[in-house]
DNA sequence: TCGGTTTACGTCAAACGTAAACATA
DNA sequence: TATGTTTACGTTTGACGTAAACCGA
């Protein structure tokens, strides 16, 4: 019984910002990409997880809980993957050429 | 630093049947699609998560303890979502429409 | 009006199925 | 040869960005 989990991803970041637009940032996406993410997980579960305020969003008391749930799960996936990644997100772009090529 | 999710559900089934034949008939697609979402996975860590034998793989020592801490995390998921999930997966498929309609 | 969320619509790429190739008991 | 995995290729569809609408302080 999973939900879709590219919604689940959005619905973690935007419940930590409780913010839809911080969210979107995160996740280099737009807002509106998070708010349709939302929606859809919210249908999937049949049931608000957020309360729309005006120009904020709040956490209901379901959303709350499955907040709690998520993070863990994702802070689990998160520990186990960087112990295990042996290709380190390298910061540098290295590149090989050719001199002649290069001096154009 | 997390994987791509959908790889991540294909590994995890892959690894319980240590079998992407019996994956891919749990998640309702084909045993290619099972094959290259674990491939994709593999080359985001960049290292093996199975050995490849004749008709059968089994899980590397890295690919047993990631499976361990992602089957962990997914059944957090699950376990949160079915306490919450109010739309309980029907069998049945009620159908209203007027008497009128009905006897056509 | 202003700042955030929602929605309509067209686009793109990730994920897919089919089918053939591959590998080994 | 038979069974399970990999790969090539074309297609589908889920997720996206843009832009407009919406909504209430």
């Amino acid at each position: 019984m999973l939900p879709p989990l590219s919604s689940l991803r959005a619905f973690e970041a935007a419940a930590r910002h409780l913010s839809f637009t911080k969210a979107a940032e995160e996740l280099f996406v737009t807002q509106s990409a998070v708010s349709r993410q939302i929606r859809l997980l919210e249908e999937f579960l049949d049931l608000q997880l957020f309360e729309r305020k005006h120009r904020a969003v709040v956490l209901t008391a379901e959303g709350e809980r499955y907040r709690r749930d998520v993070t863990g799960a994702f802070s689990q996936v998160d520990i186990a993957t960087r112990r295990l990644r042996r290709k380190q997100g390298r910061e540098v772009l290295n590149i090989q050429t050719y001199t002649t090529f290069t001096m154009r």
